[in-house]
RNA sequence: GCGCUUGUAGCUCAGCUGGAUAGAGCAUCGGUCUUCGGAACCGAGGGUCCGGGGUUCGAAUCCCUGCGGGCGCACCA
């Protein structure tokens, strides 16, 4: 990783210039005529030294000058900014070695990440694809940067609303109307005409759409087995026994309040019925056994949930454990439909709705991956599905993939098998630029398992893109003359590796022609 | 009413734990066209970073406050 190398070696390099206890951090400056990187050390020091940073900053470039460092970076100080720039070699030293992937590793925690977990009572919607896909790629970014982590989807089979499923199937099947609590959907008839368990039909049906848009879980969990193997009747004892429940108006009811939340909640109505909850923390109660961190992907809709689930996950804890390495919810905005101008109310119930099979089969895989990826995920989607057919051309993806395609042609017309080092170091802009993105491979892979942000990387993919179509118009490759063509050469087979792996990390094909 | 979240170009969105002149794509207008893949490249116009305070060398970013979206406030799941 880059930039640490970078912040390592300079914090040394300070160090010992008797400039201790620095909280060095590299930032990219936004205008590259400052540089590569930018430190801000001099405006840190202008206190204890009582110096303007320029002055600072001018001082420290010619201290540094003997340095070790300086034989991989020129300084350059600009208004009090100590601005570093990467020399050519060591540039493609770095490009040399960027097919080994570095060691991430920071700890041997165990990541259970949950996502999707819709109810089985109807096909997935473009919402659920959003949680889909996004979880998919966080799980595979984590995967890749060495984490342990296990996926799962929950699957709600034991609730009041599978029952209405039930009872809806069953309704249509005696050609009774369907029940005014039931699902109304044209799917309920489909179901109706097969003899087949209509429950165990519509999960398989879910788990094809999920793998139609590259997404797989390693487990599927069944909430029916938490009822059956007892197991949330453990919890009920279990919370009886810490004393974190109570008996009120003929309910049973949780502390909730002992760990943050508003209210208490409850967890046996006052009719024996069990809540959602109850059930929901007996889950929880099993996947903290069985990893160190939970992660939940939930949309915008259920982060009212979230207090009263901490609540459960931390009275769970030892006392010195700290919640927030034990339990994090990544909260997503919802996706808007909009058809023909006008905004469309998803609704299971109703039927009303467009589905993720729909989608995925006018606008294909890829495309739909990247324009779900493409975006924080605290920004909310407007999805208009006729605007998205038409613009599918022209999403971003295919500026990307045909990057890929662009140098796989060339390399094979080069008929080279092995692209050999250049030994030349000289660097025009578009190589450079080029380069310079390249390198941050590793920086972005980490960034974004950090944050559990792959449109980090999606982001990055376009400018690897844009800046290798930039270096193709300008730069002539086969008919350059050696060394440029060796170089040239070199540069492109790095430029596809970033790109094939930086697909294949958010689950998108890196096509050889298009 | 209370809570969470969001407000950046005509539209869709980036902008990292504060940094230097706020960026992309699309759209619009204009150019490159005997090219190693034109699904490409170049240029132009377009901004009160929702308003107002505060913190400081420095704020789109942090704090407070007002306004506007979205969502949530069950003995539903």
């Amino acid at each position: 990783m880059i930039k640490k190398e970078l912040e390592t070696q300079l914090s040394q390099a300070l160090k010992e210039l008797g400039f201790d206890n620095i909280d060095l951090k590299l930032e990219r400056p936004k205008n590259p005529d400052h540089g590569d990187y930018a430190s801000n050390v001099s405006f840190q020091l202008a206190k204890t030294l009582k110096k303007a940073p320029p002055l600072i900053a001018e001082d420290l470039k010619s201290k540094l000058k003997d340095n070790k460092i300086s034989e991989i970076v020129d300084f350059n100080p600009v208004s009090g900014f100590l601005n570093i720039t990467l020399k050519p070699n060591y540039l493609l030293e770095r490009l040399q070695t960027i097919e080994t992937v570095p060691d991430f590793k920071t700890s041997n925690q165990k990541i259970l990440l949950e996502y999707v977990s819709a109810n089985p009572t109807g096909p997935l919607h473009i919402g659920h694809g959003r949680w889909a896909v996004l979880g998919s790629a966080i799980a595979s970014i984590l995967k890749y940067s060495q984490h342990t982590v296990l996926t799962e989807f929950y699957i709600n089979d034991a609730g009041s609303q599978v029952n209405h499923f039930k009872d809806s199937v069953k309704a249509a099947q005696e050609g009774n109307p369907i029940p005014e609590d039931g699902y109304h959907g044209a799917y309920i008839l489909d179901l109706a005409k097969s003899d087949v368990d209509p429950l165990k039909k519509m999960i398989s049906l879910q788990k094809s759409t999920l793998a139609s848009i590259g997404v797989e879980f390693d487990t599927w969990f069944f909430e029916s087995l938490l009822h059956n193997d007892g197991k949330v009747a453990l919890i009920i004892d279990w919370l009886s026994k810490k004393e974190l429940s109570y008996t009120k108006d003929d309910a049973l009811w949780f502390k909730s309040t002992d760990y943050g939340d508003d209210k208490d909640r409850v967890l046996i109505k006052s009719d024996g019925q069990y809540t959602y909850f109850l059930v929901d923390i007996a889950y929880h109660f099993d996947k903290i056994s069985r990893a160190d961190l939970l992660v939940n992907i939930w949309g915008a809709d259920h982060h009212g949930y979230v207090p009263r689930v901490r609540a459960a996950v931390m009275s769970f804890l030892d006392e010195e454990r700290d919640i927030s390495e034990a339990f994090k919810v990544i909260i997503g905005q919802l996706v808007s439909l909009v058809k023909e101008g006008k905004p469309v109310k998803m609704s299971k119930r109703t039927g009303e709705m467009i589905s993720l099979d729909e989608v995925v089969e006018d606008i294909g895989c890829d495309a739909t991956r990247f324009f779900l990826l493409n975006k924080s995920a605290d920004t909310h989607i407007e999805f208009d599905l006729d605007l998205a057919k038409k613009s599918s051309q022209e999403n971003p993806v295919y500026y990307i993939q045909y990057a890929h395609a662009r140098i796989a042609s060339l390399l094979k017309k080069s008929e080279l098998k092995v692209v050999p080092c250049p030994e030349y170091l000289e660097l025009n802009n578009y190589e450079r630029d080029l380069s310079l993105l390249l390198i941050q491979l590793y920086d972005k892979v980490l960034e974004s398992a950090v944050k559990f942000s792959p449109h980090i990387l999606a982001q990055y993919l376009f400018d690897v893109a844009k800046a290798f179509h930039l270096f193709y118009h300008n730069c002539q490759i086969l008919n350059a003359e050696e060394p440029d063509k060796s170089k040239r050469l070199f540069l492109l087979s790095k430029t596809q590796f970033v790109l094939k792996e930086v697909l294949s990390i958010l689950g998108i094909t890196a096509p050889d022609s298009m």
